[in-house]
DNA sequence: GTACGATTTCAACAGCTGTTGAAATAGGAG
DNA sequence: CTCCTATTTCAACAGCTGTTGAAATCGTAC
């Protein structure tokens, strides 16, 4: 079955997307080398320069999964104000238990965190979660509430998915769920 | 006055550690350069390895600065387990809000997130508060809920000085304490 | 003054990095 | 077969990195 450009397009190029969305997950920006990671691919440093341009642009494209997040967080508050905080909660695992989206997830949080450039993260965390809750949330300090809700699911992530110290990197997910769940109802309103 | 050894020892070797201190906050540890360093200092690279030894020896002789955490947690939580959550956060803020530990903490967080491995930080983290803070509290799930305080004062440390996230960077500490402490307290008990 | 030790600098090494341009290879279209 | 295009590799560049050893500078003791 003859076709238009290349038969075998996406072969190398994806198995280059994995390796470098894993390195980047693992070893973080800086400690990601273009030849480790086309060393893990099993293809020449300068394919990847070729598919995809400059580094930054390789990470760019390898850390950009859909993530079902943003689309879903307004129903979660609106539709049951009572369980809401539970909902995020569960949402918030329910996205980082998923391999592929973790890996993407790492790359991202430890990207921003290296630089430590708000324009990383402002768009990742401000722009996809805290902007949708903090819209449905009411009374005083309403941002202030959000972000601190923010910063207790980002330390969970951190000290379970980066540093994986225990006993919080092996435990279910939902007996944090059931921990931490109440806490951001409190939160809320 | 004539002193045995040099008289202006920890003149050069002052700034350089002031200079390094910084620049591990700032950049973190891999965008940290011996150059960089010594030309912060004004001194030539080569009088970075002659005071300190290798990059990681610098790394560590920057970023130990004497904390008082782990003496004084443990009084907190036995004197007055009512507000145990609100000392806590006193604390946490009394530490982090002093220019020369937040850079000690900051050069170390970015250190530990970047290389992602648990000796860092679990000396650093784990040993220091988590195990003072869990020594005395009671109940089920002792560690894990030990370990949720820590994973929300580390997300808000992130938020508020590596992100910079507004407007948690620049509101009154006073003001996240009154927010923070009571959900700490609903962990301790 | 000379001598000596500490402080500081010069110059350079070997290694790794991102990146590039040209060359080689493949496999289907005509 | 030949041609063409896409895929892939080779070889190398320029730059920055940590690190080192020898040389120079400085201040004090004698």
């Amino acid at each position: 079955m003859p076709r238009r450009g290349p038969r075998s397009e996406g072969d190398a190029r994806q198995e280059i997307l994995d390796s470098a969305r894993a390195s980047f997950a693992e070893n973080g920006y800086d400690r990601t080398t273009i030849r480790g990671v086309a060393t893990a691919a099993g293809v020449d440093p300068a394919l990847v320069h070729h598919y995809f341009g400059t580094k930054e642009e390789l990470f760019t494209s390898s850390v950009s999964v859909p993530i079902s997040l943003a689309t879903a967080l307004p129903n979660l508050i609106s539709d049951d104000a009572d369980r809401a905080g539970e909902a995020i909660a569960r949402l918030f695992f329910s996205v980082w238990e998923e391999p592929k989206a973790r890996a993407a997830l790492l790359g991202q949080l430890r990207h921003a965190l290296a630089t430590g450039k708000q324009p990383a993260i402002a768009g990742f965390i401000a722009g996809a979660v805290l902007g949708r809750v903090a819209e449905r949330m009411t009374g005083e300090d309403r941002e202030l509430r959000a972000e601190l809700i923010a910063s207790h699911l980002l330390g969970v992530a951190i000290l379970r998915y980066v540093v994986r110290l225990e006993p919080i990197a092996s435990v279910e997910p939902e007996q944090i769920i059931a921990l931490v769940a109440p806490r951001i109802q409190t939160y809320l309103s």
